[in-house]
DNA sequence: GATAATTACATCGCGCACGATACAATGATA
DNA sequence: TATCATTGTATCGTGCGCGATGTAATTATC
């Protein structure tokens, strides 16, 4: 088919409505499960950093989650009142905060250690199609980015 | 590689980010052209459902952006204001509203007709990566529905 | 070492998303 | 035709996302 016969216009022949609606999708089918426990999806990228990354700068964080200081600060800020994390001033630069999970924190990493498998269950989507999936969602990420 | 030696706590072994991640980015690339028309990227959803079934339900378009009332009711309101469209109420079942693009609403079809292929000349995304990624996107929401 | 530029973070305002709830119009049932 | 359930929309509250702006700490330049 050649291309001038596709409406680009039309929302079937847009890539960014399937990749706007699958990723609402997926967010919904993590917040029962987050819910539980207090957590938002957002958070829950951001505790995965720090399970990862514990002590890492506000700046860092965002730079792994591709997101800014205006949504991360008001964020980070529900996650401490949570008990979550602890905001601490870096000694060497005044500028930096290093966000250092708590026991609270690092429990969470256990409690919420079954999330990946429940939702695989939940969903049969195929493996194979999962990781050829991802492969090109982060070709196209490493092209926005 | 075995499966057993994947950590699925880990935000690279995650599905969900990348898709969570190129959702936003892809938005980012529309906002500033939408911006010049005083749009946001979820109102030009909305606006590509109409232009195809102009007159359409607010529940009719919920079902095709995958949003709810609560969404979608101050936005139809805010693109009311900016007489994008109408609000009718319908004569046979007066529970239900009638979304009736204005003259505006369809001369933004024209003014946006360029959009598309402005963002695939900015990006130089692969057309076949691009089909290939669009289709495991819908076969994704397909099961996640 | 005063001045200017940069950096890291905070704040503000607005528009989604969405669960929960309310409410009026309609349809179904006895 | 009363009663009850269902349907379509509206409203409320909370938490992102993010552009724009502000501020204090640091670094660079003279």
């Amino acid at each position: 088919m050649s291309d001038k016969t596709i409406d680009h216009q039309m929302l079937e022949n847009q890539l960014c409505f399937p990749l706007y609606a699958a990723s609402r999708l997926v967010t919904r089918l993590y917040q029962p499960l987050l819910e539980q426990h207090k957590l938002t999806y957002t958070q829950y990228i951001v505790l995965m950093i720090l399970w990862q990354y514990d002590g890492a700068s506000i700046k860092q964080i965002g730079e792994k989650a591709l997101l800014n200081t205006n949504t991360l600060t008001p964020l980070l800020k529900r996650m401490q009142l949570a008990n979550i994390l602890e905001r601490v001033k870096s000694e060497t630069d005044e500028r930096l905060i290093n966000i250092k999970l708590t026991d609270k924190g690092w429990q969470l990493k256990k409690e919420l250690s079954c999330i990946p498998k429940q939702l695989i269950s939940q969903t049969n989507y195929d493996t194979n199609n999962a990781m050829q999936l991802k492969n090109l969602l982060e070709y196209l990420i490493s092209q926005l980015k």
